[in-house]
DNA sequence: TGAATCCCGGACAGTTTTGGTCGTATACTA
DNA sequence: TAGTATACGACCAAAACTGTCCGGGATTCA
């Protein structure tokens, strides 16, 4: 349990793809696609929906296809997770609005919120960038501190 | 996405039920499903399931039901999701044996297994005594530190 | 102009996962 | 031995997930 579906898997996936594509133009679903060996349809339709939210351009026609709208260090997994399958709450009884129907029975709902909002958080410090793989390891070394991603979060009860 | 099962709600919402009435020796199924309106047999059937696992306690017939097998301060979130859920992987390529089939794809994978390793370090931090109510506000102001839980993560890409 | 390429998006079928019920067997207590 | 409670497998309906099909539009190039 716990886990995302495979169409978040594979929007982070092709994200990742084009992230290490910098040079191109654009890149067609079905390249994508064929690189990782996905169902072709599937992807398209993905695409299409961040495309909406936002995180990519598209460009019909020939030679047509799809680019990130940002750098790939402003885009958050937690932000192609929330286009893909929605809003994540790790709680069932999810509606801030109306909450669960009967009994206040959820009073382990508060406290789950919170561990909802540390998951987020570390969603959210993930870029597509740090899925990449960086060829320039040599350049890395020699540049400076390693552009790693270090998290801290604190979770109070 | 990303939202646990109802089961394991279930099973949340009943292990901090027996926590917070530490006073009876067993508290039955038909009770506790009671409590939260939430279907017997379900709840019954999960409750079996934590008893398997070492969780609970179980004892059969007149005024028997379920117990903590140990303090609620011992028994971590992460504990009784995954006994009702199995293990919790983020993502869809599980398996560290075969990994998923074709295409050395999932380089995604490894990032996000540190994501996952992180989440479930959240989990295991937290336990079903943070969940219940803790009547005893103002002896707790005066036995010294609030027992609250502090968590600091630290995730490294 | 027209053909090739590519995005757009709804409808839909197959499968799996969930949530929940039923019935029966078994264990314990008074 | 009657009543209460767990143990557990079979079963079912509904929802979600994955994936396919198909008829559009847009854009480029010859």
């Amino acid at each position: 349990m716990l886990k995302l579906t495979k169409k978040a898997d594979y929007g982070l996936m092709a994200l990742k793809y084009l992230a290490e594509h910098p040079e191109a133009p654009a890149q067609s679903a079905k390249d994508i696609a064929d690189a990782y060996g996905i169902p072709a349809q599937l992807l398209a339709k993905i695409l299409q929906r961040l495309t909406k939210t936002g995180l990519l351009r598209s460009h019909a026609g020939m030679n047509g296809g799809y680019a990130l709208s940002r750098d790939a260090r402003q885009i958050s997994a937690f932000e192609v997770i929330h286009a893909i399958d929605g809003p994540l709450f790790i709680t069932s009884c999810t509606k801030g609005a109306k909450g669960c129907d009967l009994t206040p029975s959820c009073t382990i709902k508060e406290p789950l919120a919170r561990v909802n909002e540390t998951i987020s958080g570390v969603l959210k410090s993930i870029s597509i960038y740090d899925l990449a793989e960086h060829e320039a390891h040599a350049a890395a070394d020699a540049t400076g501190p390693p552009a790693q991603a270090l998290v801290t979060l604190t979770l109070t009860l």
